[in-house]
DNA sequence: GCGGATCAC
DNA sequence: TATGGTGATCCGC
């Protein structure tokens, strides 16, 4: 296989760039890292707590101080498409990894007799031309390696790793730059002194299975160049959810109550768009204290309507009181078991 | 099956 | 010191 992985860089796109934060007498400007980490930066820096709830309360927040402009996701979403459709002008077996990243499977193409390397400059130029937005690219011959390699190559160049290169490739790289390896991994891999590719290679593979179980196994693997996981250009979504942040936090539980509501709507509607029927409710709760919990139910049918959602997710809260009168600083609803609807029935029936 | 933890984006 | 939203996966029970 002839995997390739590509990232976009939003951010630099013109009509996006308003999405952080505009800040009246900040020089600041991005600084490499997410959209929310930056305006949660800034407004962490001049005391108006965090980003979120002041870009909901943008209309309040004094002209001469910060203005803070929420993300366009609609943009976002329409260029999304856009780079999609270049992709797919190669090859239909694009697993999309979020609106701005995308796996390939370019060991076949529709275009003709071209190499991974052409394929990759042809999308990288052509998506730079109609969205004016620069790429990144690596190409290799696995997913796991072709996410590493764009990485490398960013922002906007490419990195190709033939199978000969790879284990001195992975040799130089930091923990912290493979895939499933955050915060606390790589704490405990530090403190086994563990830090580069080379370490991991270096380790046994038992040691990494007994220390991580599973993720040990795939960590060994990966940094042995290994990776077995196909291109999955159609996968199944197994959850849809909804939650917010509140500030101030709720301590009425009215107010919860019209929260879940509203979630038990708008998952409904994202259900029917998708044709999907919720085998099971979870409510995320956190309070005051950032302490969380989720608590779910299995329902006994698989639904689509909202006012079954609701009647769950407020039977979970209600058994949660403490947290209503501790004050609720995040409250979510989401639903999974999700399974495609027979239409039979209903069809059945609609037509009559 | 449930709930917490961890991770990616 | 203050910590967003969405979704996936793993692990222990």
């Amino acid at each position: 296989m002839d995997a390739f992985y590509a990232s976009v860089e939003m951010r630099d796109h013109p009509d996006l760039k308003e999405k952080a934060v505009v800040v009246a007498h900040d020089p600041r400007k991005h600084n490499g890292h997410g959209v929310i980490t930056t305006a949660n930066y800034v407004a962490r820096k001049y005391g108006v707590g965090s980003a979120m709830p002041a870009m909901r309360a943008v209309e309040q927040v004094p002209k001469d101080q910060l203005v803070f402009i929420p993300p366009n996701f609609e943009k976002y979403r329409q260029v999304s498409a856009q780079v999609h459709e270049i992709m797919h002008e190669v090859t239909d077996q694009v697993e999309s990894v979020s609106l701005d990243e995308a796996y390939i499977d370019v060991t076949q193409n529709k275009l003709g007799n071209y190499s991974s390397i052409e394929l990759g400059n042809y999308m990288q130029q052509k998506i730079f031309k109609t969205t004016k937005l620069t790429c990144s690219f690596g190409v290799t011959y696995n997913k796991f390696l072709a996410k590493m390699a764009s990485e490398y190559a960013k922002p906007f160049g490419k990195t190709v790793i033939l199978p000969e290169e790879a284990l001195n490739f992975l040799a130089k790289q930091d923990i912290k730059k493979f895939p499933g390896v955050g915060k606390k991994m790589q704490e405990t891999l530090r403190s086994m002194n563990i830090n580069t590719g080379e370490d991991l290679q270096k380790t046994s593979v038992q040691t990494l299975i007994d220390r991580f179980k599973k993720m040990g196994y795939v960590l060994a693997m990966h940094s042995r160049g290994i990776d077995l996981s196909p291109v999955q250009a159609e996968r199944q979504r197994k959850s849809i959810g909804k939650e917010r942040t509140f500030e101030p936090s709720i301590f009425e539980e009215q107010a919860a109550l019209t929260q879940l509501r509203k979630y038990s709507r708008e998952i409904t509607e994202m259900l029917k768009e998708r044709n999907l029927q919720a085998g099971c409710v979870v409510l995320k709760v956190r309070d005051t204290n950032f302490y969380t919990i989720t608590r779910r139910r299995m329902l006994k049918k698989k639904t689509q309507d909202p006012r079954i959602i609701y009647q769950e997710a407020r039977a979970l809260l209600e058994r949660e009181e403490d947290f209503v009168t501790r004050g609720i600083r995040l409250l979510g609803v989401s639903v999974t078991d999700l399974e495609q609807e027979i239409y039979e029935e209903t069809n059945l029936f609609s037509t009559l």
